[in-house]
DNA sequence: AGTCAACATTTTATCGATAAAAATATATTT
DNA sequence: AAATATATTTTTATCGATAAAATGTTGACT
C-alpha cells in the first residue's frame, strides 16, 4: 500500500469520526508531523478527499473539513433515498448464492454486536458501526452498477459523520435491529420491493433525528471562528 | 486560480476529448514538460480526477486513463436514468423566475448552434456540445440537492467521453433538437412528469448507439498494449 | 478608542532532487 | 534457442527547501 493511500485513509477516518471538526482548517504543516510524512503526501491525500465531499479546497487558502448543516444532512438523506434504494433493489435482484451466504454471515456478525453493544464503550460502538456498515455494504454488493454503488458508499460515509452523534440513543438501536432482520428475511426470499421499502423506511427514520443531530452537534462544537 | 486547478482542468479536458486515450498511462514526467510545471502539480491534479471516475490509480504503477467498455457505458446510462431524471424533476419543481429566464437563454444559444453546426468542423461541434451542456446544466440548475447535481454533472462528463464519437451522426442531432424544444416547453409550464419522461427518452435514445460507439472506438484506437 | 498601514509570522503552493521500485534490455547458462 | 539471471534505464513516490500569499500584530495617527 502506498504512503498516500495510508494517509488518505487516516485523514478520512479523522474527519468521519469527528477528530477533525467540521469547518476546521486542515493545515499541512501540523499534519506532516502528525503522520510523519512530507507535505506532498498530505496534499495528495487531501486532494483525493475533495470529490468525496469530505474536504473543501479554498483556492489559495488551503483545505478545510466539509461543514455540517441541516441542509447538507437533508441533502444526503434525499440522495440516499434515491440511490441506496435503487442499489439494494438491483443487488437483491442480481445476487448469487455466494452473495446470499456472505449476507447471512454479515447479518450474523451484526446481530452479535447489536446484542453485546455497550453504549458507554466507545470501542464497542465502533465495532457495531463497522458491522452495520459491512451488512449494508453486503446487501448492496451484488448491484451490477459500480457507479451507483460508489455513490451509495460515499453517501453512507458522509451520513455517518452525522449519525454517530446520535448512535448512543437506545431507541435508534432497537429500531435498526428490527430493520436489519426484516431486510435479511426479505432479501433471502428475493422480495425486491419489500427490501426497497424497508431501506426507504430505514433511511427516513434517521430524518426524525435530524434536528436533534444538528443542535447536538452545535452544542458539542461551538462555532470554529 | 491555482496552478493545480489549471492543470487539473487541462487534464480532464484531455481525457474527455480523447487526447489521452482510454487505458493509456498518464506518465508524470512527460506531463511535467507538457504543462511546464513540476511533478507535484501533475500528481495533485491526477489525484483529484480519481474520484471523478476519469483516472485510475494503479498502486505503485502510476496513473492511467479510465478504460472504455460496454459495461461502463451501460453503467453510466443506468445511473443517469436514475439521477438525472430526479435532478430535472426537482429542478423544474423548484425553479424560480430567474431560472426560467436563464433556461430560455440557454435554449436559444443551443438552438443557434444546432442550426449552424457543420459536422465536418471540429470547432463547430465543440461549440454545439458546450451549448448542449449549458442547456442541460441550466435545466437541472434549480435542483435543491447539490449532491445529486454533482453526480449528474460527473455522469454527464463521463458519458460525453463516449458520445462524442457518435456526435457526427445527423440523425442524432435532429432527434436531440426536438427533445430540447420539448424539454423547454414542458419546463416552462412546469410539467414535471413530462420533463422527466423526455429526459428519460433522451438518455435512452443514446443507448441505441451504444454498441456502435464501442466498436467505433475500438476501430479508432486499437488496443494500447 | 478606533481606523489604517507597515511589519512580522504563519501557511500555502510550488519546485528540483533523490531513493526506491518497475520495466526493459542484455548477458549468461543450459 | 529458450530460460534464467543480471544490469540498465525509466518512472514513480517521496522528501526538503523556497518563494509567494495570506494572516496576524503592532503602532502611529485621527
Amino acid at each position: 500500500m502506498t504512503l498516500v493511500e495510508t494517509v488518505y485513509e487516516a485523514i478520512r477516518e479523522g474527519i468521519v469520526l469527528g477528530r477533525y471538526a467540521p469547518e476546521s482548517r486542515l493545515k499541512v504543516e501540523p499534519m506532516k508531523a502528525e503522520f510523519g510524512v512530507s507535505g506532498t503526501i498530505v496534499r495528495e491525500a487531501l486532494n483525493r478527499l475533495i470529490f468525496e465531499g469530505l474536504v473543501i479546497a479554498n483556492g489559495r487558502r488551503g483545505f478545510s473539513v466539509a461543514p455540517f448543516s441541516a441542509e447538507d444532512l437533508a441533502d444526503i438523506i434525499r440522495a440516499r433515498l434515491l440511490i441506496e434504494v435503487e442499489v439494494v433493489r438491483l443487488s437483491v435482484a442480481h445476487g448469487t448464492e455466494d452473495w446470499e451466504v456472505a449476507l447471512v454471515g454479515a447479518h450474523h456478525g451484526l446481530t452479535r454486536r447489536e446484542a453485546t453493544v455497550d453504549i458507554a464503550d466507545e470501542a464497542s460502538i465502533r465495532a457495531l458501526e463497522a458491522a452495520n456498515r459491512a451488512f449494508h455494504d453486503q446487501l448492496g454488493a451484488a448491484c451490477p452498477s459500480p457507479t451507483l454503488f460508489q455513490f451509495y458508499s460515499q453517501l453512507f460515509t458522509r451520513h455517518y459523520r452525522y449519525r454517530r452523534v446520535a448512535l448512543r440513543e437506545k431507541v435508534i438501536l432497537r429500531e435498526a435491529r428490527e430493520d436489519h432482520q426484516d431486510l435479511l428475511d426479505a432479501a433471502l426470499v428475493r422480495n425486491v420491493e419489500r427490501v426497497a421499502d424497508i431501506t426507504r423506511a430505514h433511511i427516513e427514520r434517521t430524518q426524525r433525528f435530524s434536528d436533534q443531530l444538528i443542535t447536538a452537534f452545535d452544542r458539542a462544537v461551538p462555532a470554529t471562528d
